[in-house]
DNA sequence: ATGAAAGCGCTAACAC
DNA sequence: GTGTTAGCGCTTTCAT
């Protein structure tokens, strides 16, 4: 494999040089530039990337923490930084941590050993065990919630959930349920409070039993379907805190005889695509994924070129879409 | 940051002793062994891993090049491919490339710039557009198909349709419609040969007009369903080329009011895990996703030990699912 | 078992 | 605009 030193031979330069020419060719005369990339050419030079990051101790890389690569939304808004990312000469790294505390340790690990620049966190902030904020460890986190105690891109969860909950009650539902994500989740949290304040701002009592415990995941919608029907009392609407588990529980619903939305009204969170295709088409949140990818990441690079070193919060606005799975409360059907 | 010299001043050792200590301790007394430790400690030394990967010229990293992170039938193979990795001190990298021959070579440079020691492909080998092998470059193409020119890791395709189409056609079927990948797909052609082979031994003339391409994802399925039902006959079974097309076939045809598997009857490829749980449970083959991918990285760091060099082929045995999607031709429903 | 010393391939002052 | 040179932090002979 040729080295630098090497091309410097061919050409008489002094490595010097040929390092500039590769980084600073402004800086090297049109006739040596010349000379030198016919030289790396004939040599089939590639420089050392890792003498390279070694050297100039940057490593050009930022990691990506994620709990589930397998989810599409996640997906989405990998995409987001990553083409911001790759435009300002980045790679990027994915790691998947399963909400595992040491997985996220191996891998802030790796920007403390110089192997990347910074990270992003696409888990919420959770004070109890969450790694970052880090001495030293530049990092930003998407798609998070209120009060994370560094650089942050999120929409507002609360005043989503209070407008579609709201919508939900304007329509002339009164007992409405809500398929949560796991307890202590932040995005829990904050739905529920806009859940809540929906509730009280229009006179409803808060029935605690109408919420069951979801994970996020498929199958748990499923499982809530299921809760609700065998329920004295079905609420005659769901507000389930994101789009996989509204798809889970409309076909949960359907397979037991219940129509969506003639008999129950049903509202997700996210807008997956498939959220379109399906009938009924899901009444939802859309959130600007791909573009809150794409500002994380920008904020971080800021970050790593030493710009914008405070912590910044950036809240993005959320589209609130209506489409089938919501109608009005009829009496008799319930 | 403290660096290994910092470690010797404090131990009075040489920066060799520290290094042996920290790589090949055997090689070390117990006393300084323990020296160093609480050195290690008190300075707070972490080596710089990038000096150590630059040094010792090999990353310790893999890339898996994946054409859609959003999959999770990929994410099973990664997960198997992880474990293993990280038991042998290997870092892995996602490169998603969305079936982009560029992005592609973005990666496989990362490997000629020695920041990856090898890759292991998602995606099945194509000749005409396939940048690997490549000299220099160890690389396993996991999930792939026959006659992958490098080191492999697959099951049977042809035989596994040939195994479920078979079924079908034990069922009574005889117009056995058939939900296609992208026509050119090497996954596609190889089923296509089970299900064309199948259809041979039982003498059923083979009907091109039934053949409906999909792409493999969710709303290609629900084309297919479409197109199906507008069929001057419609068949009375489908076989669908992957469990996501199977689902939303089945979600289809019950939109239109057509039962599965008491008027059509349906299977899938791959065993999602939702397979499970809709209703009716999907007749598939279940493939060892994720043994696959340990296998696909053992035998990848087998060759950047050195060892396994040349190119080697490992077949998997699939497994053949009979659920509730499929049932006994009737004639008077079709 | 340990220490001394020579680099790995590259970048970045600094001098010219 | 170019060359010289001194390392980055680590591993690895080779003596001892």
């Amino acid at each position: 494999m040729a080295t630098i030193r090497d091309v410097s031979k061919e050409t008489n330069l002094s490595t010097g040089t040929i390092s500039k020419a590769m980084n600073r060719p402004e800086r090297v005369s049109q006739k040596n530039l010349d000379i030198v990339h016919t030289a790396i050419k004939k040599l089939n030079y590639k420089p050392n990337m890792l003498a390279k990051k070694f050297r100039s101790k940057t490593a050009n890389a930022i990691i990506v923490l994620v709990p589930d690569i397998a989810n599409l939304f996640f997906a989405k808004t990998i995409r987001g930084i990553e083409s911001v990312a790759r435009r300002a000469g980045y790679d990027v790294l994915i790691g998947e941590t399963k909400g595992s505390v040491s997985k996220e340790e191996e891998f802030i690990r790796m920007v403390e050993n110089l192997l990347a620049d910074g990270v992003i966190n696409l888990s919420p902030y959770v004070k109890c065990n969450s790694l970052l904020p880090r001495r030293g460890v530049f990092s930003v986190s998407a798609n998070s919630c209120e009060e994370t105690p560094y650089s942050s891109v999120r929409i507002d969860n609360v005043g989503a959930a209070y407008k579609i909950v709201s919508h939900l009650i304007n329509l002339g539902h009164k007992r409405i349920g809500v398929i949560s994500g796991l307890r202590e989740n932040p995005h829990t949290l904050e739905r529920m409070k806009g859940y809540l304040m929906a509730l009280k701002d229009n006179n409803i009592n808060f029935d605690q039993s109408l919420v069951v415990e979801g994970d996020f995941r498929y199958w748990s919608g499923l499982i809530a379907a299921e809760k609700f029907k065998n329920m004295e009392k079905c609420p005659s609407a769901i507000f389930c805190m994101n789009d996989s588990m509204a798809l889970a529980a409309i076909r949960g619903f359907y397979d037991m005889g219940i129509q969506v939305p003639q008999d129950i009204s049903i509202t997700g969170f996210d807008d997956l695509e498939v959220s379109r295709y399906i009938a009924p088409q899901l009444t939802t949140i859309a959130l600007p994924t791909e573009k809150i990818g794409e500002k994380s990441a920008e904020i971080l690079i800021d970050m790593i070129h030493g710009n914008e070193t405070d912590c910044q919060e950036y809240v993005f606005p959320y589209e609130f879409i209506i489409r089938e799975s919501t109608a009005n409360y009829i009496k008799s059907k319930t």
